[in-house]
RNA sequence: AGAGGAGUGGCAGAGUGGUCGAAUGCACUGGUCUUGAAAACCAGCGUGCCGCAAGGUACCGGGGGUUCGAAUCCCUCCUCCUCUGCCA
């Protein structure tokens, strides 16, 4: 959410900014947005005035009684009570426009840093690198979805049984290799710093608010009716929650969290013909890094989350590039975001593996998360996650990559984790 | 899941209708003293909102209510503890 004192101040830049992402009505929103902040500001100053008057005669009332001076006290009662009443409507008044507020703020998304290109669509993404080469294979190159059915190792048709579609079962050394690729990447974000943790998998409306991801995404997620928690879309929503109104010491920062959980998504109407196999699913497994840092040094943090990241994809033998997203591909919550796609050459397509975001004060303002200034001022911090990685594409893409009639090469650095060198 | 008890500032812990945003201790910050440190002593020390400021206002688990006045009384929800039940 921006800060509305941002948007006081820094309203045409803002807008701008907005505009940039394509969002209609943007500077309509703002000044709706500033005429409600006006009303709220001066409801509350009068509504402190009568509290204010309010409060001293409850006080005289106190020392009278005290003093027996009853009938006197009588007296003010009834001004006292019409304090109150007046104050309680505009309580009321108070708590509508505050909702209202609320409500605009939360359709407002981020605003996109300065370096983030301008466009409306993912064509107008900028590709800052790339690295590697995709191999040459055979006409008889196998997209992921015939692999996986010829080795036996992810079973669609199981989990359509079991469950329904977009919930496969991993099997024999497919749930190995998923297994290998969790805990490599747990135990190379352990070795620079990320304190690992396994968070709850469910999450309560507060922390779906604080986050982004509610109102914004609601129906994306799976919602427990019952208790009314949500499971988790990204592990992001947890692991940040667990800074939510908390002040940070500043020598604590930076924060640094990895954790694994599986990922749910509904993905309501947003299945085709080139989301097969496991390119989309339901629920699938993603390691997150989460950062929470000084507002003067997050984006030295982005970059060396994207980097760290690129290092993974080298690692795994993985051609792939990165893209600077533009303005209107960015997510709701975003600043600016680094994309990791991996090329899968059985495909000839880029897949989607990482998103690294920093979401600067965004997500902080909601969640109340600061910092104690020199000045002794509390002020926001800033909110970075990636993933590190999503395993799903991982997987389709060393398993197209790698194939030969030999079978599936398992990257070098897996084996130690798999205990295998090859699919076969 | 049932019965009982409890939720107060970073922590511990007082306060059961009036001047309480809240005693006290610890921790923390600044100062005095000291060659330095410790101890001792003095002072400061929650968060949000409104305000240029002075100041005002709200918050004692969350929400609602009673009252001129609520941390304190009532209702409701949540969480924790104890016992019983169940269970990886």
């Amino acid at each position: 959410m921006l800060e509305i004192t941002r948007i006081r101040a820094e309203r045409q830049d803002i807008v701008k900014a907005l505009e940039k992402r394509q969002i209609g009505e943007a500077s309509e929103l703002v000044d709706r947005i500033i005429i409600l902040d006006d009303d709220r500001k001066s409801t509350q100053t009068k509504n402190d005035e009568l509290l204010a008057e309010a409060n001293q005669l409850s006080k005289t009332i106190g020392q009278m009684m005290k003093e027996g001076r009853r009938e006197e006290a009588e007296s003010i009662k009834q001004r006292s009570a019409d304090l109150k009443s007046e104050s309680k409507s505009l309580t009321e008044k108070q708590n509508s426009i505050d909702m209202e507020l609320q409500q605009l703020l939360y359709k407002l998304p981020n605003t996109p840093n300065s370096d983030v290109p301008a466009g409306a669509s993912e064509e107008n993404n900028e590709i800052v690198y790339e690295h590697g080469v995709p191999p040459q294979l055979g006409e008889d190159a196998k997209p992921h979805w015939e692999l996986i059915k010829q080795y036996d190792i992810v079973d669609f048709d199981l989990g359509n049984k079991v469950t329904g579609a977009g919930f496969p079962f991993y099997k024999g050394k497919g749930a190995r290799l998923q297994r290998a690729l969790i805990n490599f990447f747990l135990d190379e974000a352990v070795k620079r710093g990320f304190v690992e943790v396994q968070p709850p998998i469910m999450i309560n409306e507060d922390s779906g608010y604080a986050t982004g991801q509610l109102p914004d995404k609601d129906g994306q997620m799976y919602h427990v009716k019952e208790e009314n928690y949500f499971l988790i879309p990204t592990a992001e929503v947890p692991i940040t929650n667990m800074y939510r109104d908390v002040i940070v010491d500043t020598d604590k920062l930076p924060i640094k969290h990895v954790g694994f959980t599986p990922c749910f998504r509904r993905e309501a109407g947003s299945w085709g013909a080139h989301v097969r196999g496991l390119n989309r699913l339901h629920q699938f497994d993603k390691v997150e890094i989460v950062q929470i840092q000084h507002p003067e040094k997050s984006y030295d943090t982005l970059k060396e989350m994207s980097e760290y990241v690129q290092e993974l994809l080298q690692k795994l033998e993985l051609p792939y590039r990165v893209l600077n997203l533009c303005a209107g591909d960015l997510g709701f919550t975003s600043a600016q975001t680094y994309d990791m796609e991996v090329f899968s050459a059985a495909q000839q397509m880029w897949l989607e593996v990482s998103s690294v975001s920093n979401f600067e004060t965004y997500q902080a303002n909601r969640l109340k998360l600061r910092y104690r200034g020199d000045d002794k001022k509390t002020q926001l911090l800033h909110t970075l996650n990636g993933s590190a990685l999503a395993l799903p594409r991982i997987i389709a893409a060393i398993l197209e990559n790698n194939q030969s009639p030999e079978g599936i090469k398992i990257p070098e650095i897996l084996v130690p984790y798999t205990g295998f060198d090859t699919i076969s």
